[in-house]
DNA sequence: CGTAACATAAACAACT
DNA sequence: AAGTTGTTTATGTTAC
């Protein structure tokens, strides 16, 4: 199995190259469109032939169940399921075009993580240097109104999360299916080249930046209005970015959708013309690059082979159970080295939600050996874990480290001792380790390197706010915490956003609070072992500080089974 | 450029 | 004796 990932230098190729482009942001908007338009036609298609079934099946059952009937509703079938294959194909390739193109990042069962870095991966700074790039070309080409129809994607998508009469009729977990087909791209695309003074920023004399809809009259005053409240700071980059992800979240809803359609018809026992038995990886190289053991330890890893069975993780497909499986113990800081920079801070949500994937692809987990004990320590029952046991947990948990064991295992070792937030306590039988959250939290950088001030307004709002609003004022807010790309879950869309947004938000809160608190007394009572061995510490004046919100914010996700099956099965470890 | 955080390697001791 | 566990030191990388 080899992992489809877009290496991170890959990643930033297609941001700066070809994504951020407004041309091919607007071709990419209209293909999508274009896309979920057939999907709605497919699936009302479906229906229809869905309702003749039935129908018939009723008249047979009236009639009296005479094969010969039978038969003819079975060729029916299948000829239905088989124009369905042809749209469906007519998708796929369609798919394969845009990635071709690169514009298309993700495929159908793809695994979410590839996207992320994707989204997240962008420091401040680069993001400025690729809103600048954008900027200029898109000035450059705002007389010629090329590039548009960004708010609407916001619309559509937002229209989106009602629930579709169409799916309810297979499935009552679909919910986005049917609403996509607001708009006629083709029409605004034409719409576009001919008129100058149309932008897809601007409709009805209401500014179209996602989030502003502020009212100007005219093209004009549109463009003013454009220049000075969505100029170039912060807040638009963030919007921009914002808006990245929605198309993403889009994408991937689309894949969702295509799976779910594809689970349907294989329920209809459609199973003579086998579809796509596997979602073809896109050119994705496997992120062995990640760091240089990685790669020398995978050299099995290469691309171009549209073989691969399906990506290990297909959140799209998993449900909510992808998520649920480890607790949103806010994990700490992310590895910096190699890769950092495409893929800044990921919360724990990410941890979970990419559990799927880094339990199967060899690809490094993007957080620190520190966030990894600690999520391992915390996901167990009793809160401690041995040494070996926190071995088993890595080794269980990401393929990553079924390699290199001497390495790494000394890693978690010296992690372990280095740092004070790490307890060793002694047992009746051996010693565990346990966490000082506290001290963890006090160890866990300043992340937050935007404004401070703004997460705090937000936190106030973001519970109750429109989704995507909270992915605004979110990303508004964090400049650097990431807005994850939702793949996973049954009813995705933008409530998965949302959540997945206050999960970012808590943890730029604790970024914050803990920053502020550095210097603040009160420290958690939660400790209730008693630590045996006790690591020097220089024994700060400022030790006593203790936000005691982060420990109970950690808490998102309370239906997760701990340890299902968590207990050390004794996994091979080496295996090379 | 200095510093902090992190990864990695390795020496070494204590223990099993 | 060999492997495990834990501590410590050293060095390199990266971000800030």
């Amino acid at each position: 199995m080899t992992p489809q990932v877009i290496t991170p230098q890959q990643m930033q190729q297609i941001l700066q190259q070809q994504v951020l482009s407004p041309q091919q942001l607007q071709v990419l908007l209209q293909q999508q469109q274009a896309l979920m338009l057939q999907q709605q036609q497919l699936q009302e298609f479906y229906k229809k032939q869905q309702e003749q079934l039935q129908l018939q099946l009723l008249q047979q059952q009236h009639a009296g169940k005479q094969p010969k009937e039978q038969q003819q509703v079975a060729t029916q079938q299948l000829a239905f399921q088989q124009q369905l294959l042809q749209m469906q194909q007519l998708q796929q390739q369609h798919l394969l075009s845009l990635q071709r193109q690169g514009l298309l990042t993700i495929q159908p069962g793809q695994p979410a993580l590839p996207l992320q870095p994707l989204a997240q991966g962008m420091i401040p700074t680069e993001l400025q240097q690729l809103w600048k790039e954008v900027t200029s070309a898109h000035t450059a080409e705002e007389t010629t109104g090329n590039n548009h129809s960004s708010l609407d994607l916001t619309t559509t998508c937002v229209s989106s999360s009602a629930p579709s009469k169409t799916s309810l009729i297979m499935n009552p977990h679909a919910s986005t299916n049917g609403q996509l087909s607001v708009h006629t791209p083709k029409r605004e695309s034409l719409s576009h080249e001919e008129h100058p003074h149309s932008h897809p920023l601007y409709g009805h004399g209401v500014c179209k930046w996602p989030g502003c809809e502020a009212v100007c009259e005219d093209f004009q005053s549109f463009l003013k209005h454009l220049n000075s409240e969505h100029a170039l700071d912060d807040r638009s980059t963030a919007q921009c970015r914002v808006q990245m992800q929605v198309v993403q979240q889009l994408e991937l809803q689309l894949a969702k959708d295509k799976e779910r359609l594809q689970a349907m018809m294989t329920h209809l026992h459609v199973k003579s013309t086998e579809p796509k038995a596997a979602p073809q990886p896109l050119n994705l190289v496997s992120s062995v690059t990640l760091s240089k053991s990685a790669s020398e330890a995978s050299p099995q890893s290469l691309p171009h082979t549209p073989t691969t069975p399906t990506a290990p993780i297909t959140p799209v497909t998993q449900g909510p159970s992808v998520i649920t499986t480890t607790s949103m113990h806010t994990v700490g800081p992310i590895r910096r080295r190699y890769s950092d920079k495409y893929n800044v801070p990921i919360s724990s949500a990410d941890i979970a939600q990419n559990q799927e994937f880094y339990k199967n692809a060899e690809v490094r987990p993007p957080f620190t050996y520190a966030s990894l004990i600690r999520q391992a320590i915390l996901e167990s029952p009793e809160k401690q874990l041995t040494l070996n046991e926190i071995y088993n947990w890595f080794t269980r948990m990401f393929a990553y480290f079924r390699r290199n064991a001497a390495t790494w295992k000394n890693a978690v070792r010296h992690n372990l001792s280095l740092h004070k937030c790490f307890v060793r306590v002694e047992n009746v039988k051996g010693a565990v380790w346990t966490v000082d959250e506290v001290e963890f939290q006090k160890r866990r950088p300043q992340k937050i390197s935007g404004n401070p001030s703004l997460i705090k307004n937000m936190q106030s709002s973001h519970a109750y706010c429109t989704p995507l609003n909270a992915a605004l004022q979110a990303s508004m807010a964090e400049n650097s915490i990431p807005l994850y790309t939702t793949a996973s879950m049954g009813n995705p869309t933008l409530g998965n956003l949302a959540s997945a947004i206050r999960e970012e938000l808590n943890g730029a809160m604790e970024h914050t609070n803990s920053n502020e608190s550095d210097s603040s007394p009160g420290r958690s009572p939660m400790q209730a072992v008693h630590p045996v061995h006790v690591k020097e510490e220089p024994l700060d004046p400022e030790e006593a500080e203790g936000p005691l919100s982060l420990v109970t914010t950690a808490n998102h996700s309370p239906d997760f089974d701990h340890d299902r099956d968590y207990e050390d099965e004794p996994v091979n470890e080496d295996m090379e």
